[in-house]
DNA sequence: TATGAATGAGCGTTCATTCAT
DNA sequence: CATGAATGAACGCTCATTCAT
């Protein structure tokens, strides 16, 4: 979010004209779909000026980065405390935990989170994917060695991590309520556990 | 392909033209992605005139769609008996020649489906996937019986379902080679059938 | 109709392709108006191939022509005999029988004349009203005796000949009833009759 | 001129435009008629981009509507006044007023009201004539009562209307100058007068 | 800092017409 | 004689972006 925006807001007025102008690109996106997704629209929708947008954002990229990137909580110290605890846990536990956060994180703004899924191309799709990748990665870094030696500890990590997200992604979509649903974070654990316990 | 053609190529000489056209318009898709998926220069690339486009294709949207059924395999006999022949086998054979089929279904031709993966919004993709659910729909309806009885048994399909399918996805974008991998295979086996099998 | 055709319908089918492509033409000018008047279109609609139609019509305003010269009746011999009949008569009874000719012409096929009355821009529409106006001034040659002396007899036929024109094609926009509304000939006959004769 | 407008121009450069392009949609659609009158000829002409057109003009038939309205005198407060006065005119002198104010109106702009009625079919032409309609309508309502009784006084009124009405129009097409010659005044006045005093 | 005005490249699509069978 | 196929020029319009105030 820093990184792309081609100058910081200083005054809390310039604040809210970004707040505006990223409201108004959700809106846009999700009533008219990328292909609707134009600064033009964006910027009055946002009731601000075409140039004032320019003025934040270097082009029309950034403000569909800027987009993805206020809806994935950064991770904090308190994360860094969780994967912590876990070490000490048991591999029904972990998993449990994990399933627990990753329901969490959706259930939070499904609508935002589908928006992304459906309107969004796979290549357009930010790095969301990538830092639940990275922290996934590390859980299953404290998973693996809980779990039976597969062949491809890599394979295995793989299908674990992408049966997770992706069916709670489809759910995201097609079934919202289930986030909060205990019965589907039952049968999510089972998926993963009986995969990694083994046979 | 047929429905949505505005007319049917009499002579192979048009023939050729429609096939130029949708092998110009995957060239296109691959190279440009969607945003550059435009008719001009499928055309372009196609080395036939824009209106001849036109001509088989009422609008850039048929010809998106036309790409993508062209890559679906229409089910025939074949496959009802295969279906057939699936309710006297055990649970494990079931999820195997499912799986089978699946990975079998995606190797064919992984960079095409990839292309659709990549570049496609969700809400673009085609049918494929709708036809894909159908299937696995049917299976699934031969699997549940042979199952654990869970509490929603819809839940458990469609964790199954897309399980399975996303995972083969993922692979398909990023590690094609496991497409043919038995190692591969086994594992997908091992996490639906624990799955189904129980706990 | 002759002048302007590429080549003479030898054959009764052939003939027929014409009428269709007439009739076709007549439709989608109507449907669609002058802006939707495409040969793509006309030829669709008349069942027959675009290209049989450039065998007839060497481009796109020679069926706009030949359609409207389909709705003028060419001035034949019994024409000649009445116009000869009328040197006799007196003023009144003179505007009463060209203030009829007019109401019937225009009678027969309403909708026809409305057409390209409410379609087509002065400037593309056909010789009609030039034969119209070559008739109405042989016709004034008989009137302009038999009237007062008005000092530019240009003008009085000018007057005459516009009034008597364009009212009938308003009614014939907008009031198609008064065509054969007797009421409506008293009046026209007034109106030119009190012109022509009077202080 | 207003009311289609995309938006309006606050600052003088902009209303430049709007000027330039409407100047420039007068001289295309003179020199290449309703067919030739396109957006990109007009901008061309005009020497704005085509993107500023669109900025003001929301489509092409806007910029034709603008063209009409911009030569349409809207009726004032004197026009108000003048109607007042001819309640107690005779009915010799309210026709001439009328006739009077029907000439000025037209030798006003001759070239620019020949231009619609040459170049635009009578469903593209805009409430110009609907204005006038109205007027002489209103103006109508004053001249029945001095007339003699008809049977159909929306006929003799149609009637007078139209007459009227065309016979200038095809004066401004055909013969200009006689819009400022008193004997064509005179010779209208005639017609009507003669028509509505009766026989 | 924010606004109105402007711009050029390009898009999807249709048209009148001609060629090959 | 009639058809299917093909073509190039043009059209209406929108986009992301920049300039001048």
């Amino acid at each position: 979010m820093i990184a792309k925006m081609r100058k910081l807001p200083r005054q809390t007025r310039a604040h809210q004209t970004v707040d505006f102008i990223l409201d108004a690109a959700a809106y846009i996106l999700a009533e008219r779909g990328l292909a609707g997704f134009t600064t033009n629209h964006i910027a009055e929708r946002a009731g601000v000026n075409i140039s004032s947008l320019y003025q934040y954002f270097p082009n029309k990229l950034a403000i569909l980065e800027a987009l993805q990137t206020r809806h994935i909580a950064t991770p904090d110290d308190g994360y860094a405390q969780w994967l912590e605890r876990l070490r000490d846990l048991s591999l029904e536990e972990v998993v449990r935990s994990v399933v627990d956060v990753a329901l969490e994180m959706h259930a939070a703004n499904p609508t935002m989170h589908r928006l992304f899924l459906d309107t969004l191309p796979r290549q357009t799709r930010h790095s969301h994917d990538d830092f639940e990748a990275d922290r996934i990665a590390r859980i299953a870094a404290i998973l693996l060695p809980k779990s039976r030696a597969g062949k491809d500890p890599d394979m295995m990590l793989f299908i674990t991590r992408h049966a997770l997200t992706w069916v709670v992604h489809e759910a995201v979509c097609e079934r919202p309520e289930w986030l909060t649903d205990p019965a589907f974070r039952k049968e999510l654990v089972a998926l993963l556990v009986n995969f990694l316990r083994a046979d």
